[in-house]
DNA sequence: CCACTTAAGTTCTTATTTGGAACTTAAGGC
DNA sequence: GCCTTAAGTTCCAAATAAGAACTTAAGTGG
């Protein structure tokens, strides 16, 4: 099945995994929400290859979830950052903290016990 | 990058990624919510591969998110159910639900306009 | 008794996606 | 000139997924 299989599904979260159902997509927008706009932040976050960051970024910005803005004209440079639709995603990033948070605790090697 | 790499990371939404970052494994949660429980439901209801379904109920045990019960012994036959932990997973369905209705509208193409 | 059906998987081969590193383009700085 | 930064793109190998058939263990009907 392809990314976009679910795009008309009858059910609204089938319809919204269609778009972000994907770890790297959730980790860029988490990376959005921590205040990173820009291509090598979100490389060098998510330890995805550059070829992902650079599939998922154009999914996000035609959902139009994200926006590339310009942010350097000679030589062009463009950023990425949230439109409103992106941001009211923000819930939901917050449920999946609170529910890690709780329920999957870091486990350091270096930890005192 | 592996699903496991995320395991340990510092961020608690990377961590829940980790587990449940991809959409076969977030529409398997939104089917046991609905009430489905066993694999045929599964397969049937969210169009994926016997194969993947097969690896993600696995993944989503191992995570004891989900919870493999015995409702036949002969033949044996299993079904999934969720755990408490499972449970308190229903939040972050319920915004991608929320989200979804909201900006990702169904455009059938017998609507009338 | 024998073939058909159901449920829950597994196996096989082929196709698609991803990983990793190097390359490109367009400056700016030393 | 040469090195660096930023934002991608390209290439090939490796990992994952798709699709269909096969398996196991009954139960059902003729």
């Amino acid at each position: 099945m392809k990314w976009t299989d679910l795009d008309d599904n009858w059910c609204p979260v089938a319809r919204t995994l269609s778009l972000v159902g994907d770890r790297w997509t959730l980790l860029i927008l988490r990376d959005c929400f921590l205040g990173l706009s820009r291509f090598d932040q979100f490389v060098a976050s998510t330890g995805a290859t550059r070829h992902l960051i650079s599939d998922r970024l154009k999914r996000l910005v035609d959902a139009e979830i994200l926006e590339k803005q310009a942010y350097s004209d000679r030589p062009k440079r463009y950023e990425y950052v949230l439109t409103e639709k992106g941001q009211e995603f923000a819930p939901a990033l917050m449920t999946f903290k609170l529910w890690g948070k709780k329920h999957l605790p870091v486990r350091r090697t270096t930890q005192a016990s």
